[in-house]
This record gives C-alpha cells, sequence and structure tokens, in this order.
DNA sequence: ACAAGACACGGAAACGTTTCCACAATTAAA
DNA sequence: TTTAATTGTGGAAACGTTTCCGTGTCTTGT
C-alpha cells in the first residue's frame, strides 16, 4: 500500500531517482543492462508514473477541455467519439463539460480550466453567448482554443463548422421545389451563428422565389421544450399555417412533429419539414425526416488532428484564424416528399 | 504573460509565499488587513491556482474518471449529466472515455486511470469483459469505484442497476398478455450482467407460461450492425419466426425495425416489439416502441452523492458492498400493442 | 603514455502548492 | 511584573517528476 514511486524503485535498486526517470524515458544515456533492471522492477511493482508531478514539471497536462451547450444530443457525441479516437493516440485525456446552453455556466466551466488544467479547449459556445470576452481571456491565457458548430466569430482561432448557409439554402429550395408557399424557419437562438447562417441561407432562397416574405416567418423558439410545444401549435392552428417548416435544430423538429401530431395535421401532405439533424434512426420516424445531416465525427476528427499538431511540438506557431466548412448532407425523406 | 503564482504575489506584496498561501485560503490566522490585499491582487492580476501543483500536494485531483461502452447512446449521456450536476457542485471534474465495447480499450483507459489521475471511477462495463482483474486493480491501489447499469459483480463494491429481472419479467409477460407465442430475447452478450438478468426475467416468464421454449428463442447478436440485420432477417424470414421480440437494448431493436421492415412484415400485426430503451423519441417511431426505459439521470446523481460524501471527507469508509436498484418504467406503444 | 572525448550515472534544483515548525510581538493570566 | 498564551507571519520542507550540471571511468587517437 506504499506508493511506489521513482525515488522508491531508485532505493530498491540502489540507484539515482534521476537514474531510474532516464531509464524510464529509454533516454541513450543510460545503460542496456540498468534499464533492464528498472523497467523489470517497475513492471513488477506495477510503477505508475504521477501525472500532476508530471504536469507540474512539463507545465502540460495532456488533458483537452471539451465544452458542449447539450450532451444528450448525437451530434455533440459524434463529435467528441471523433475528437477522441484522434487524441488518445497521443496520450491525452478529456475533461468533458455540459454548459447547459447557459452562459454563465460556461464562464464558470472557463474559470475552472484556466490555470492550467487543460492545454487546449474544444468547445461549441452555448445559444445565449453574445458577449465573448470571457473566451478572449483563454487566449490571452496561452492556451489555444478551437471551435466547432457554434462559433464565437470574433476570436481569432480555427473554427470548423459546416457549409451552414448552403445547406439552409437548399433545405429551403428543396421546400420550394415541393410546391410550398410558405416555409417557416425555426431559430434557437439569434445569438449563434449557425442559427444565422442557416437563416440568410433561407432567406436567400425564399428571395429568389416569388413568395411575398415576412418576418414572421422567421420563428424564434424558447429553451423550453413546453413553450415551444405550445407556439408551434399556435402557428400552426390557424389557417394562415405555413405548409412547410425547415429547423435549424433537430430539437425544434421533435417539437414540431409533436404539435402537429397534436393538430391532427399531417407530414408531409399538410406541412413538410425539413431538420438539420444527425438522428441515427430519421429513418424509422413517422414519417422518416428529411435531415441535413452534419460530418460530425470527421469534425472531431479534424479538431483533433489540429489541435495535435499545435500541441505535440514545441514552438508550433498559433493556430490559423481560419475558419474550415466540412459540407453537410441532405438526405430526402418522406416527410418533406410528397409523392405524385 | 509572465505566470502569476503565489511567490509572484508575494514577491509583490512583500510577504512570504506561506502567509499569500494562507490568505487565498481563508485561513483562521491571517488578519483581515493582508487577507484584503492579499485577495485585492490577486483579483487584480486574475490568479488562478495552479490546480497540479495542488494536486501533487494533496494526493487528490478533484477528478472523477467516467467510462462507458458507447458514446451514442442517451442513456449513458443522461447518466452523465446526472453525475455532472452533484459532481460540480463540489467543483470536480469529469474525465470521460469511451471503450468501445472493448475490453482491451477498457484496460488500457484503466491503466491510464491509474496513479492517481483521478480520485475515483464511475463506470459501465463493456460488454465483452468476463475477466474483472483490472478492475480488481484499481480497488487495490484505493481508488473508490462505482458500476452502474452493466457491473461487475465480483468487485466488492456499490453498483446502480434498474429492476432488470423484473423488467424484462414484465416486458415479457407483456407481450404474452398480447397473444405472443414465440417470444425473441434478444441479447447483445452473456457477459454483461444486465443482459443476463433481464433474460432470466425474461426465462421466468416464459417458464410461468404453457409455451413450449427452446433454447434458439434466445438470440446472441453481434457487435457489427450489418451481421445483425442479417442475422435478424434471416430469422424472421422462415414460416417458424418469432410473434414476438424483447430488445435488451436500444440498439438491437432499432436493427429489428429495420430487418422487419426489411422483410415486408409489420410491428405489431405480425411482430410485436419491446425494447429497453432511453430513447427520447419513442413515441414517434413508426410505430412507436413500447420501451422499458432507466431512469438514467437519476443514477447519474447517485452515483455523484455516493461519491461526494465518500470523497469530500477524510478518513470515510470504503464504499459499501451493495446493489441499488433503482426501477425502470415500462411504457406501452403501438409497437406491442394490437388493438382489438 | 597521455590528453580528449564518450559513456554511465549521481546530486540537486525546479515546477507551484500547502503545511509543519519556528518565532517575534502582543495580550491575558497569575 | 513575570509568565503563559495568543496572534500574525516567515522559512523551509514536501509532494513526484524531469533535467541541468557535474564527475568518475573507459575507450580512443596521437
Amino acid at each position: 500500500m506504499t506508493k511506489v514511486n521513482i525515488k522508491y524503485l531508485a532505493a530498491q535498486l540502489n540507484m539515482a531517482p534521476s537514474t531510474v526517470s532516464r531509464a524510464l524515458n529509454d533516454s541513450y544515456e543510460i545503460s542496456h543492462a540498468t534499464k533492464a533492471k528498472v523497467l523489470a522492477l517497475a513492471k513488477k511493482l506495477n510503477y505508475q508514473p504521477n501525472p500532476y508531478a508530471r504536469s507540474l514539471r512539463a507545465h502540460s497536462s495532456k488533458t483537452i477541455g471539451v465544452i458542449i451547450p447539450e450532451r444528450i444530443n448525437n451530434f455533440f457525441s459524434q463529435v467528441i467519439d471523433g475528437l477522441e479516437s484522434i487524441t488518445q493516440e497521443y496520450g491525452y485525456h478529456l475533461l468533458v463539460y455540459n454548459s447547459h446552453e447557459d452562459v454563465e455556466q460556461e464562464k464558470k466551466i472557463i474559470s475552472y480550466l484556466l490555470g492550467g488544467r487543460v492545454d487546449a479547449i474544444v468547445m461549441s459556445v452555448s445559444s445565449q453567448t453574445s458577449d465573448t470576452q470571457h473566451l478572449a481571456q483563454v487566449q490571452s491565457q496561452g492556451i489555444p482554443i478551437i471551435f466547432f458548430d457554434r462559433i464565437a466569430q470574433d476570436i481569432p482561432t480555427t473554427k470548423f463548422t459546416t457549409n451552414d448557409f448552403e445547406s439552409g439554402y437548399l433545405g429551403t429550395k428543396h421546400l420550394l421545389e415541393q410546391g410550398c408557399r410558405k416555409v417557416f424557419f425555426l431559430l434557437l437562438s439569434k445569438e449563434i451563428t449557425i442559427g444565422r447562417e442557416r437563416m440568410k441561407g433561407y432567406q436567400k432562397a425564399i428571395e429568389e422565389s416569388d413568395l411575398d416574405f415576412s418576418e414572421d416567418w422567421i420563428i424564434q423558439c424558447h429553451q423550453d421544450e413546453n413553450q415551444n410545444l405550445e407556439l408551434f401549435k399556435s402557428l400552426i392552428y390557424p389557417i394562415h399555417r405555413p405548409d412547410g417548416i425547415i429547423s435549424s435544430v433537430e430539437k425544434l423538429a421533435i417539437t414540431a412533429y409533436h404539435a402537429i401530431r397534436q393538430t391532427k395535421l399531417r407530414i408531409p401532405e399538410d406541412i413538410r419539414l425539413v431538420s438539420f439533424s444527425n438522428m441515427k434512426i430519421a429513418d424509422l420516424l413517422q414519417p422518416p425526416l428529411t435531415t441535413i445531416s452534419q460530418p460530425a465525427h470527421e469534425i472531431g476528427v479534424q479538431c483533433g488532428q489540429l489541435l495535435m499538431k499545435k500541441l505535440i511540438k514545441k514552438n508550433q506557431p498559433d493556430l490559423p484564424n481560419t475558419l474550415i466548412t466540412i459540407p453537410s448532407t441532405i438526405q430526402v425523406r418522406t416527410s418533406s416528399f410528397l409523392k405524385p
């Protein structure tokens, strides 16, 4: 039960701690014989180096902080899986936090992470985040930060998104081609960039059509699911209801399904629906949901690769201030498609 | 850009590092005047204590390791959310790992975690895990470990599960009541405890009936989805196909939906289906899926509470070797229910 | 045979905290 | 007034690594 550390090994072997350390790290200045002895004892006693002593000494924690706005969401889980697939190869660990779409929570997490607990941060900002001062502070401490999906535009670093504008455009275009004359756009929050980009794509598609767009076609939704349900029901009940809906996030599409079902309307006969979503089982829904799905795993992988390149070697340049776009794919299913 | 640490603060204030440290920790032996001065400068220079120096000194990392067999799964995400809701109150951090249902991966993760990187481990074992020697080693190092859902029975510690036996029994009973005469049980792996428990419940329900059970009603599934799909199609194609299926995990139920759809059979008319699942949108499936769903968030919360009680105070007793059961709830939907 | 380098290892400092121990200065008790 | 206790602070050690610097023993070339 006594902790087996380098000093203990050294004492057992009648060697200096420095020699043991070097042997364990396979240093060139240690003879094969000594290395063998050290490694044998280390294995026998099941020596495990203390990561904190190491971190303290090396000023690097081999840990990456990941902040996501919600955990119960396939998209984020896939991104983290992708990220982990890269980072674990290099012996990095993932500290994962859920901001619950709450800026205050986000700030709190960031403040935990300052002070060297992580070597870098990978995050998707909360939908409430407009002021990015707390994020700028991360950079000023010299901690690399990468944004994905929901990015903070004014922080100079690498950001990964999908082709949100284009996808919003294509998704809307698709609805118009199906004969929709009144297409609503479900927006989670004006703050988040992807919402805005997707909305702009939507707006462009609408502008190119001959429909007389009205501002109230863009639905600002709440965080609360029940509020959204009531809102949607009120929107689709009247005679002026939409015949098409494009949802910028999966959660809202789910609620839309519920609302439409409760009002006894039919998808796609009465209302056609398209949603951004990374749901695996979109094809099992009633009816199967037309999705615009993001290459989540790939995003995670690319975040990981970029980060490892930066962290593994010393004196690497800062992460370039660029926006990397990985295209989404639209998968047309029954929810938007009326067979002739 | 020079790191602001305690020594630096002390130099600026013309005090000893020990005084500064005590002031920051609000020690009773420091005067109010000094505390005020120190705190003011610390705030001004945005001092952040180095967590690794602290951990090294205190032999505690304020970090908990979480190991799950898959990330893209609502159940595990909910558990982690519940766990985090407790641990973050106490300033604990979560290091999350995905074992991808692979024992070797699991062992590797465990070995990372030994050596003090985490103060405790919360995990659900992989479906391949039968030998638990690597898990026993964790305890021998004095690191508390808690299992949930998929537990390692022979490790003496607290384990959280749901009433798997009972749920398996009730789910099967429900199918029998719907008139099923041949009910298959989908098993992910014989190794995992919950699979076994659920299966035993199934077996009891079958035994109590007048059906002539055959061992091949229990379907050992693969890890690979496509293999399962082919397997299921071969099982439901012949005339001796089942008229009821109970799936011990969500993933297999999804594949069963696909298989049944591809063979042009109907749920529930031809085959009635029940599954253990924490899917949020079971009611939106075609047809809505009858689920036995676990109180995932609550499991996480209870893991967290137990762990915090153990970790916050010194010299707490070991975690009791008990099995805590939190009941699942069955939600009957169309997939298993034939309206008269 | 002797200087010069290579080789193998030991000693000690450093990373940033916390805490044990010591010690003045002040206050309370005798 | 002397002694004892209290209060506020400083010095230094310790946590477990890694690494800088030093040093002694061998080899090698001249």
